[in-house]
DNA sequence: GCCCTAAATTGAACCGCGTTCAATGAGAGG
DNA sequence: CCTCTCATTGAACGCGGTTCAATTTAGGGC
């Protein structure tokens, strides 16, 4: 057992992805830069190669543990004691206001690149089907004689649209909308649903 | 009057945006590199810098171009004599087939960084506009006695939810959904709005 | 036609950045 | 104490956008 050098590249890599998390989290996916991590943690550049493939992986690891926050928020915030379509219009609200309150890393998520042939990690699509089972309860209670197939395709629609009210809110943010706006017409096309 | 060589340079403007758009379309925004451009275009790498600002405002152009091509799309595929409701799907439908058929182009729209600060061009938000005036008249329609404000809200967010589908979908569309399942679930989702 | 000036054109150089790699160092096992 | 393996180091590579001093080109006045 090597055990003492592996414990330290372990240490450094756990290192590192809280100060990318940082970085990120503050200033933006972009402003993630290998000699600034270097410098940071004490370590010198190629150091970094060691601990971690690349910096996109580095970006995957703090994606994860922002897709677990985000999942949690959601959860959180969403009562289970109120009827179906105020637990969505709650959880469509918990995505926005994650989201507005962590614009960077929640962008981080999508704008990440992915080679075009290879598969998101597997990690990604458990935490979407998770985030997507908790659309599924309440609109099954809605919806008891749809079937299941078009269940499915409903849930990925919904979490998709309000996906989309969010990205393009916070997108223009600076330019006027308040997101008091943004959680009326996720209200407003929510409730039409029903 | 400097005209001959004011004509050059606005040619060879012309030309580097038609290589730029060539170059986005066929391999993506980030396939866009000067050394190309000035190569394919017959100039000196420096020669760029004086017919454009930058490889940024290049992409602006290029966009502004898709822009005006997804509005003439979407317009074409929406018959003026069928019910509202199906002018809405209609539009979603052309909107999703558009992105489909162009989506490296369709990406760069979306995908181009813009300083948190400066907002978005001019010819930007008319075209914005004119897809928001377009799922208007139909959504006016089907809502006769909503609120101005309420309906401006809702268009907005259809067009936002629209995006959303289309964007998720087509982000994996190599990982199996068929674009027959995003028209349908568009169908599904537009449908339940009356 | 000839010069002069202002503009365009050129491509080498600059800079920032991710990643690599030969050289060096350090730790575990014998 | 030696050795072998693995971590560490930071200079160097490759790439790509942008700049700029030098050079060429072209219009306008004589």
């Amino acid at each position: 057992m090597a055990t003492a050098a592996q414990t330290r590249r372990a240490a450094l890599r756990e290192t590192l992805i809280e100060i990318a998390e940082r970085h990120i989290t503050q200033n933006g996916l972009s402003s993630l830069r290998a000699r600034d991590l270097a410098k940071e943690a004490g370590c010198a550049l190629g150091a970094i190669y060691n601990a971690v493939g690349d910096l996109n992986e580095l970006t995957l690891e703090v994606n994860a543990r922002t897709f677990k926050r985000l999942g949690a928020y959601v959860t959180q915030h969403t009562p289970s004691d109120i009827a179906p379509i105020d637990r969505i219009v709650a959880m469509a609200w918990a995505y926005h206001h994650f989201a507005a309150e962590n614009h960077n890393a929640w962008r981080a998520l999508f704008d990440i690149e992915r080679a075009p042939d290879e598969a998101a990690p597997a990690w990604y699509l458990t935490e979407m089907q998770g985030l997507f089972a908790l659309i599924h309860g309440p609109l099954s209670e809605l919806n008891p004689d749809q079937s299941p197939e078009e269940l499915a395709l409903l849930t990925r629609a919904l979490f998709s649209g309000v996906h989309g009210i969010v990205l393009l809110s916070l997108d223009q943010a600076s330019a006027g909308l308040p997101p008091e706006e943004t959680d009326r017409m996720l209200d407003l096309i929510l409730r039409r649903l029903s």
